[in-house]
DNA sequence: GAATTAATTGAACGTTCGTTTTATTAATGC
DNA sequence: GCATTAATAAAACGAACGTTCAATTAATTC
């Protein structure tokens, strides 16, 4: 046989990247071999070089599209000109919102990092710190306005991140929560964790809790 | 050659294993081949065999090494009979200076459990549930005597894991900020993320941060 | 409807993988 | 110092890997 009846380049490539994600996010990159990816799509090994050249270049162009997604998203859904509040609560929900609804994706692009090559290591990873750096900024004007109180800028920055997008491990969807619920509730640790000030009304009070079990 | 002069099984041994958990951290478990192991270790590949019957028996006795030692570090830092405030910040205090010191370690437990057969993985997540059964039971003790505001005790324990555990993530010993001071920071942060009271003197006020932007 | 292009198959390539087997030498026990 | 056991090397196994190549057929163009 050659050329299948029906057969399209556009459904097929959109098919492997589909497969791949979710065959990466289960097995692990390395562990998923080209054979069993051509499987899941339906196709032959070889079909999958006419539109990846390698492996890594397939694992790459769903990195890099995934940060790009990632960025774009925050570029629509940020507030411009808003309080500190505002954009952190903004940005905390676009960005469980995000990450819930591409689990696998963001599994691939947060775990297969060591399989990319330096220069698409860095490329990846310039995308994921400009995406952190709007939240640092977020963090430093809302410190420095007194919206906040933040011991560290960055280290407050990367407990947040790690906090949020933890939640693809183990939120499933269907299950006891839902996606609102979630956020609702991140949104309110998030806040308490910065320290935020009441925006609405009530002033904030002076005692800090934490303070009495500091070191 | 065959026996090489001054080899000692023990010591062969303990090499495979440090040299196995910074190589599956470095490049992940189905990346590192038992001959480039054996390299680091100095070794042929076929004398790692004297020690690990396969592959996947290494990765899991380190994991389960990993898991055991955390627990046992936990049993022995756990304070008895003390308010949620003390045990929430020694369980904190613990699992920073555990992940901490034992970063690759860490990395190999969280990321290469997919590499585990059915019933090992199952082993594994009953380890690190109990582990994590111990926080939850701390979050719900100190939300039911009013030291603690928490909207869902398994969301926050969660929430709180993730944070703490990511500090492996960024952290590198030497850098700007000591141990101490990342460890002073995450309880703090913790402190309020959870809406502790205030343990000694001043009482904690009824505002609470977070109302004002919750969903 | 012939020529061209797009999409895929099937077979093969050289390499590397985890693992096993057998032989060989160092240390140990008596 | 001889017998035994411990620790390793060296070579080989079949299987699986990523990738390439030539052949073949479907769709498209004119």
């Amino acid at each position: 046989m050659a050329r299948t009846t029906g057969s399209d380049g556009g459904k097929t490539e959109a098919a492997v990247r589909e497969a791949a994600v979710s065959l990466i996010a289960r097995l692990g990159y390395e562990a998923m071999s080209m054979r069993q990816l051509a499987a899941e799509v339906g196709v032959q090994a070889a079909a999958l070089y006419r539109y990846f050249p390698t492996k890594e270049d397939l694992l790459f162009t769903l990195m890099r599209e995934h940060m790009e997604g990632l960025l774009k998203a925050w570029e629509t859904a940020r507030p411009t000109g808003a309080d500190p509040v505002t954009r952190l609560a903004a940005y905390v929900e676009n960005h469980i919102a995000f990450h819930i609804e591409r689990r696998h994706a963001t599994h691939v692009s947060n775990m297969e990092l060591r399989s990319l090559s330096h220069e698409r290591l860095t490329q990846v990873l310039k995308m994921r710190t400009a995406y952190e750096k709007e939240l640092r900024a977020i963090l430093r004007d809302g410190a420095e306005t007194d919206a906040f109180e933040i011991d560290d800028t960055g280290l407050t920055a990367m407990a947040l991140i790690q906090m949020m997008t933890g939640v693809i491990v183990w939120f499933r969807p269907g299950e006891r929560l839902s996606i609102a619920e979630v956020t609702a509730s991140y949104l309110s640790m998030t806040m308490r964790l910065v320290g935020a000030t009441i925006s609405h009304g009530t002033a904030r009070p002076s005692g800090r809790a934490g303070d009495a079990v500091a070191l």
